[in-house]
DNA sequence: CACACCATCGGGTACGACCCTGAGCCGACC
DNA sequence: GGTCGGCTCAGGGTCGTACCCGATGGTGTG
């Protein structure tokens, strides 16, 4: 039988879940603050907590990084009002399995609940295209850089083997320049894109994906 | 009617499809190689692509590419007889808005196509925790890190900074020690890694999301 | 207590990174 | 033809990095 773990600030509502899984699901504990729940649930060890996303001093995301920290294999369900992109987002980036909104019927808060116990991810319809759009959207992301539009493609050449670390000479045999000119380029890069050394400008780089 | 447009190396399984499709979705066209599936999309725009991963001359990832670029709002369902990580992320990061496997049933795959066609992401019920796996990857990522041990609390302190693209200067200013001092540590840092300069060094801790 | 380990510094060296000035060559544009 | 921008180099300088040597105190352990 499935063990469950209820998180929400609302005990009201805490009372109306537990009524609803009672007798399909186990359910091992519940709490209404995040230090309640973190304990709650290394205490109780629960195949699944049911966690809300709003509450105060963190909300669900505290609860998931503290325990996953010394618990990895108990896993999260994310069970909100909200069906905002960002707050699904910010829970599955936490480590959560899984998302529905409290629309939800209570046989198929029950059925996802299992299916979450049994290593699935179970999202609301549509909320799942969210988590996609999150995970794909670096392919188009790069294509806005204004600041990139300064660079000539040969700086644009010199910067990508920069930011990849290889050193001026290595730079000038790969471009079969010489090492002179890679300095030019180096420097009219830093100086367009207001970087001070190769440092910053591999972070730069590696925050626009140009890698 | 949703219309959909069938991409598979197979014919035999594109008929097979099509008879299960027939009557409750639109078939707009179908396509057996790379090459010809781009031009088909392109020229009756569907609404949602049925794709095969595996096939000759880049298999789905191919098609996606080429045709998301110039026709954004098509959507991708991709469908294949692998259950495997690497080819769900892989087509999920290509921009795919769904996948399922070939054991679906005919009814099963046609909800799967409508869903996809109104905006909603689709996955087989194991293949979700994959991408989830993929995402939120980092955290979990860090524990394993033998070589990590090697270092003392203040080389770990000082290796955050210089992963930074902090100099030896600003670090000493930071910690409060001496230029000097920072020297000592970064070169025990750098033998215990056995790594060479400090590019190597930020490139191995963005690795380890030590940031 | 001796010993190992760590953190803290210094001197000195070799090399690379970075900046500045200046210059020749070439193609595009007026 | 003149001008401008980009690519190609050079000399010469400052500063950061990496590594060598050494030294001092503090810490914990056998």
């Amino acid at each position: 039988m499935t063990r469950v773990f209820l998180v929400d600030d609302h005990g009201m509502f805490r009372t109306g879940v537990r009524a609803e899984l009672g007798g399909v699901l186990d359910v091992a504990g519940e709490a209404g603050t995040v230090a309640e729940a973190v304990a709650g649930v290394r205490r109780t060890e629960p195949d699944v907590v049911l966690l809300d996303v709003h509450m105060p001093d963190g909300g669900g995301r505290a609860v998931i990084e503290a325990v996953h920290a010394t618990h990895p294999d108990i896993r999260f369900l994310a069970l909100s009002v909200s069906d905002a992109a960002e707050d699904v987002i910010g829970v599955i980036r936490a480590g959560a399995r899984g998302y529905v909104t409290k629309t939800i019927s209570g046989p198929d808060l029950v059925d996802a609940i299992r299916r979450v116990a049994e290593g699935d991810a179970v999202f609301s319809p549509r909320l799942a295209g969210f988590v996609l759009d999150a995970f794909s959207m670096r392919a188009d992301a790069r294509v806005t850089d204004p600041e990139l539009d300064l660079l000539t493609a040969r700086e644009r050449e010199v910067l990508r083997l920069l930011a990849r670390g290889y050193a001026y000479k290595e730079i000038a045999t790969e471009l079969f320049i010489s090492v002179k000119t890679v300095e030019t380029h180096a420097s009219n890069v830093l100086r367009k894109l207001q970087l001070s050394n190769r440092h910053e400008l591999t972070r730069w780089a590696t925050d626009r994906r140009i890698v």
